[in-house]
DNA sequence: GGCTAGTACATGATGTGTCATCCATCACGG
DNA sequence: CCGTGATGGATGACACATCATGTACTAGCC
């Protein structure tokens, strides 16, 4: 067991900004989204999903890989959402275990109408705030952090 | 109301790539955190704020601009964290509508136990993966992005 | 003193994420 | 056909976050 390397006074900062950073952007578009369409990020995220295949439909595992959530986390997920109206459940006649989710017509028109606007806030918050060169970083960091594991 | 600029395929790959960087990363530290130590990263924020005070005592509205959370989410939090036995509260004789946040021994070991395991995750999941360059474009970018607004 | 704001904090309701676990079905070797 | 293990998915319990609201006290101001 070796002795711990603290973290320098710059990397706290970095590490305390990087951690509020992200808790501000998520907020905030969250709370956007929310007041604007009644949608939260997670359901927004399903919906972009289902709306870009041509049937507005797509098994479970699917959208899980799609989205790297956990299992569990997009069961209770769809369940909350079916509740709600924006999609419903189908059997699947190929696989007795499997399932269809569906977009209804009220999870088409809800996507639809909260995209613009989530787009907009998406723009305002982080592109227009950095430059392309950093931009460029994020794209890099995302990538190096994520295929390392 | 303009027409919606799009993010398109590669602002939409950094995009995503930001979102799911920071699940993991969160997600991740949780768990080391977790597993090895029974803290989430939410306690660990308000034990090191409390240890960084001599007394090991704050006032809770002084925890929430350190944390910079919400008062409701704070006094949940610290709800829990009593009754774990991790803080106590104490009233506050100069006023009546206050009180304080103290340290327990419980706490205090929990702390000091879990410490050096999160250092070393953060380091290992952060600072080594990622260049000297990228860390100080992270520092530049929670700046740019937290000041404007 | 009495009125009115504002501050410090708690609480309940509700939505969300995680863990552990369960059930049904499929695939496959015997 | 029969087990055995893997896969697709649901569920209950619980920790967590947010919103709206409530309570108690403080601090002016008249």
């Amino acid at each position: 067991m070796t002795d711990t390397r603290w973290l320098d006074d710059d990397e706290q900062r970095t590490w305390r900004g990087f951690l509020r950073l992200q808790r501000q952007l998520i907020g905030q578009l969250n709370r956007q989204l929310q007041a604007d369409s009644g949608l939260s990020l997670a359901d927004y995220d399903v919906l972009v999903q289902l709306t870009d295949t041509p049937e507005g439909r797509l098994r479970p595992f699917a959208l899980q890989t799609e989205l790297q959530w956990e299992q569990s986390r997009l069961s209770h997920h769809l369940t909350r959402m079916q509740r709600r109206g924006l999609i419903d459940r189908e059997e699947c006649a190929d696989d007795g275990r499997g399932a269809f989710v569906v977009l209804t017509d009220a999870g088409r028109s809800a996507i639809t109408a909260a995209a613009p606007g989530h787009v907009d806030t998406v723009r305002r918050l982080f592109f227009d705030r950095l430059t392309p060169q950093q931009v460029a970083t994020v794209q890099q960091m995302s990538e190096q952090v994520l295929d390392t594991d």
